[in-house]
DNA sequence: CCATTACTAGATTGATCGCTCTATTTAACA
DNA sequence: TGTTAAATAGAGCGATCAATCTAGTAATGG
C-alpha cells in the first residue's frame, strides 16, 4: 500500500503557511478568509483541511512560527555583534519591507493574544526570551566594565526591548518620518543609558 | 410637523460610538459584528443604520475619535505637568484597565490604517501632533538650559514617543511584567538622555 | 497490474455577515 | 388634536463565512 511521505507533508505545510502569513499581511487573521488563502497558495478548501483541522489553527501556527522565528533571528543578530549595533540595525532597517511585515504581523498576534491564551503565552515566553538573550548581554557587558554596573539587567532589558517595539511603531504610525536624524538620537541615547557615569571630577 | 433634535442625535451617536468601543476591544474592527454593537448598544440594526451609513463610518468615527481624544489628553497632561512627570505618568499607568483598552484600541487602528487611508492619515497627523507637543517642550527647556541643547527637539520628540509606545507594548506582550523598576530605569534613562552633559572636568 | 490509500478538487452545508426593507410607535408642530 | 416626520424594531436580503462531503485522480506497495 502507499505509505505517506512526511517530508512532503510537512513541505506542503510549510507552503500553505507562508501564504496565509500574506494573506494575513494584507487583511488581517479576521479580514483573511479561508477562501484567500486557498486563492493564494492555489489550493482547493478541501485539501486546505487535510492540512489543517480550523482556521485557528492556522493563526496559531502561524503566530508560533512567526514569534519563534523572530526571537531566533534576534538572538543570532545578537551573537554576531555588538548588542548596540545589533540594536541599531534592526531600528535601521525597520522602514524594510520584509521587517515591516513582520511587525505588522507581531502587531496581529497582540491582537489576538486577547482572545487566544495559547498564543498568549507563546508571546509572553517568546518576549521574555528576547529580553533575557538582551539581559544577558548587559550582565556579560557590566562584568566586562563596559555599562553602568548600577543599572538592572532585566529591567535595562525590557526597555530596550520596547525601544525596539516603539521605534518599528514609528515607521507604522507615519510612514514619512525620517528615520536618519532620529536613529543618531537612538544610538546617543542608548549609548547615554548604559555607558557607566563619568567618575565625578 | 416634527423637527429633528440635533443633541440627541449626536448624543444617540456618541451612545452607540461607546457601545462599539466596547465591542472592538473585545473583538476587533473586523471581530465585531455589527449585530455585537447593536446588542451592546441596546438597539436594533435597522435603528444603527439611521446615525452611521455603514460598518466602516462607525470603524472611522471610531478610530478618529480615539486618536483625538488621546491626543488632547497627553496635550493637557503636559501643560499641566513637567514632561519628564507627564511621560512617567502615562508609563505608570500603562497597566491601568482604560488605558490599557485605550492602547489596544490604537493598535487596531494602526492595523486598520493599512487599508484604510482615510484613517491612515488622521493617525499620521495625531502622531505627529503629539510629537510636535513634545518637540516644543523641548525646545522651551533647551532655552531654559534644562536639557542638553545639542539634541534635535523633533527626533527627540519622536523617540520619546516611540518610548511611549513601547512601554505600552510591554505590558501587553507580557502582562506579568513588574513595571516598577522597569519605571525607574525609564526615569534614568530620560535623564541622561536629556540633561546637559557635564562640562568635561 | 491491481488494490489500497494518499492527494486533490469543487460543490455544498448551515451560520453569520453587513445591510435594507417594511411596519409601528413616538413626539413635535400647526 | 390631527398631521407629519423622526425614532425605533425586527424580519429578511443576498453574499460570504468556516467547514464538510462526495467524488475522482495519482501514486505506491504487493
Amino acid at each position: 500500500m502507499r505509505r505517506v511521505d512526511p517530508i512532503k507533508h510537512a513541505e506542503k505545510k510549510q507552503e500553505i503557511l507562508t501564504a496565509a502569513r500574506r494573506c494575513f499581511v494584507r487583511d488581517g487573521f479576521a479580514g483573511a478568509s479561508i477562501a484567500d488563502i486557498c486563492a493564494e497558495a492555489g489550493i482547493s478548501p478541501g485539501h486546505l483541511y487535510h492540512y489543517f483541522p480550523s482556521k485557528e489553527a492556522i493563526v496559531g501556527a502561524m503566530g508560533a512560527a512567526a514569534l519563534s522565528t523572530g526571537a531566533a533571528q534576534f538572538g543570532e543578530l545578537m551573537e554576531g555583534s555588538h548588542a548596540l549595533a545589533a540594536l541599531a540595525s534592526v531600528i535601521e532597517n525597520a522602514k524594510n519591507r520584509n521587517l515591516r511585515d513582520d511587525f505588522i504581523l507581531i502587531l496581529e498576534i497582540l491582537m489576538e493574544a486577547g482572545r487566544n491564551p495559547k498564543l498568549a503565552k507563546i508571546l509572553q515566553e517568546q518576549s521574555r526570551n528576547v529580553r533575557r538573550i538582551l539581559a544577558e548581554f548587559l550582565r556579560k557587558s557590566q562584568a566586562d566594565g563596559l555599562i553602568d554596573p548600577g543599572l538592572d539587567p532585566e529591567a535595562a532589558s525590557a526597555i530596550l526591548f520596547g525601544l525596539l517595539d516603539g521605534a518599528r511603531m514609528m515607521t507604522i504610525r507615519d510612514p514619512k518620518i525620517d528615520m536618519t536624524k532620529v536613529l543618531d538620537h537612538l544610538k546617543i541615547l542608548v549609548g547615554r543609558f548604559l555607558l557607566p557615569p563619568r567618575p565625578a571630577s
